[in-house]
RNA sequence: GGCGCGGUGGCAGAAUGGUGAUGUAGAGGACUGCAAAUCCUCGUAUCCGGGUUCGAUUCCCGGCCGUGCCUCCA
């Protein structure tokens, strides 16, 4: 049986994965918050654990991976006031366009999908647990989370207590028994959402909800949670408090999940992407000009916990890159599949702590192999490979050839059609001359043209 | 200031105590009326200085540079 080694966060270590239950993996994954369209660092981390979930369910019997949708949280509140619609409107709307945006990434949906504003009644009872043990209090309308009384806290981060109040730059609130306490829940006014709760009508804050969520869909421990690398500290930090000492296990950080995986940020020009310069990229937006396998390809082109420099010419690379396998399936387009297991050189890679850019080593060879031998099965471990990477999963007919497709206009495809008619009326006359004015008269209208075995074809470039 | 990560060919990006993958871009050639695709060939790539070693890009120490977290954030 292959073994999958990972990197675990908790202990700073590539770690042998062995799963609790070797009958049933369970996996976490902090999901998005709705209340926008989705940026490609959102969609890093999905394609990332997606991808940790494929290579998990090639060795494993049963997988079940969790991840959350917030659709509950002060961001969303401040959307809903500016554009005057109303939140579960809102969420639902993101919700979907996740989803949908997703899935262009050939992201599987996860296994379960749970939205926090289903799991209150579980939060209010892990706050319950917690003031119950000593481990929170409640103060003016809030639930706080006691840091002191967990010792162990900061094992997640490397961050002493102290080290971390030294870098607080709030104001810490009044009703705070000490400075690093965290808010668990709080209270709402009467225009904001909230449920009622033993601390009067509220809700919840933001750890908590992970915290119960995971704990209901896939009990404790479980074996890997994950998020992207700035959600280690505070998010990742609070959940393991909260969900730890909740069920007095204040000694051992693993007894809330075993392995912790991060993924690193998506930069463009060098820098994180952030709001304030104006460098977000919307998966919305990119997937409209081209295949979303494009973005896919060029999101795991760097090792998960690298940062990734992202850029749209990176998006035509990959997109090239994938114009070329596609075209050799398309060349064994008549030559049969065979059942057989994702090749080794694809998969020990991809088990090496998902190492994806040795995977593609692999999966070039794979593709030179298949181009050349053209058997069976050739074709089907450079598929296999492709497809365990979440990769060659559309029908070769479906696939859109060429960089960049914006939508042709009707007028532009008779012209081009009937250019590309007299071009071949042409050639036919040995005109050659009159040939190559036309490939200029087109290049002049922005577009290519590929004689092909069916035929010319016009592209956009 | 505290803690962390990284610096490999034009670009991207693995690996490794001893021939430095792969992709992309570029150059030359084959093929094609021209293109495209494909095939062949090519490139003085491991930040700097010490140390350990028969041997260091890899391990250790010190620099320099870049970047992230410490506050909502994937």
């Amino acid at each position: 049986m292959p073994k999958l080694r990972l990197y675990n966060s908790l202990t700073r270590e590539k770690e042998e994965f062995s799963p609790l239950d070797p009958g049933h993996v369970r996996v976490y994954a902090c999901g998005p918050t709705v209340y926008n369209y989705a940026h490609i660092g959102n969609a890093r981390m999905a394609v990332v654990f997606d991808l940790l979930a494929n290579v998990l369910r090639s060795i494993y019997p049963k997988v079940t991976y969790v991840s959350n949708i917030t659709d509950v949280d002060d961001k969303i509140m401040v959307a809903a006031k500016e554009s005057g619609e109303a939140i579960d409107a809102i969420t639902r709307k993101f919700e979907t366009i996740y989803n949908e945006d997703m899935a262009a990434l050939g992201v599987a949906k996860p296994d379960v999908q749970p939205r926090a504003t289903e799991h209150i009644k579980e939060m209010i009872a892990l706050c319950e647990a917690l003031i119950e043990r000593g481990h929170a209090y409640a103060a003016e309308g809030h639930v706080l989370f006691n840091v002191p009384s967990f010792p162990a806290y900061g094992g997640l981060s490397g961050r002493s207590r102290d080290e971390q109040i030294a870098g607080a730059r709030v104001d810490v609130a009044p009703y705070k028994k000490d400075p690093a306490d965290f808010v668990l829940w709080k209270p709402s006014t009467p225009d904001q959402p909230g449920w009622n709760s033993p601390w009067g009508r509220g809700r919840p804050g933001w750890h908590i909800e992970c915290s119960a969520m995971a704990e209901k869909h896939l009990g404790l421990p479980f074996d890997i949670h994950g998020g992207g690398a700035d959600l280690k500290f505070p998010h990742h930090e609070n959940e393991i408090a909260q969900s730890c000492c909740a069920h007095g296990n204040e000694k051992n950080l693993s007894a809330f999940a075993k392995m912790w995986v991060h993924n690193g940020f998506v930069t463009v020009g060098g820098e994180k992407m952030s709001k304030s310069l104006g460098n977000f990229l919307l998966v919305h937006d990119l997937i409209k000009d081209t295949e979303g396998e494009a973005l896919r390809m060029a999101l795991m082109s760097a090792h998960y916990r690298q940062p990734l420099d992202f850029s749209i010419e990176k998006i035509h690379e990959y997109k090239r890159v994938l114009d070329k396998f596609y075209r050799i399936l398309s060349d064994l387009g008549d030559v049969p599949d065979v059942e057989i297991s994702v090749p080794n050189t694809v998969i020990e890679s991809l088990l090496d702590d998902l190492n994806t850019p040795k995977a593609y080593a692999a999966l070039n060879l794979l593709a030179k192999e298949a181009q050349q031998e053209k058997t069976p099965l050739a074709k089907s471990k450079f598929l296999l490979g492709g497809r365990v990477l979440g990769l060659l999963k559309k029908n070769v007919s479906d696939w859109r050839f060429g960089v960049v497709f914006n939508e042709i206009t009707h007028d532009e495809v008779k012209a081009i059609d009937s250019l590309l008619v007299e071009r071949e009326a042409a050639k036919k006359n040995k005109d050659f001359k009159r040939a190559d004015e036309i490939r200029d008269e087109l290049k002049a209208m922005g577009f290519a043209i590929e004689d092909t075995p069916e035929g010319p074809k016009a592209r956009k470039i």
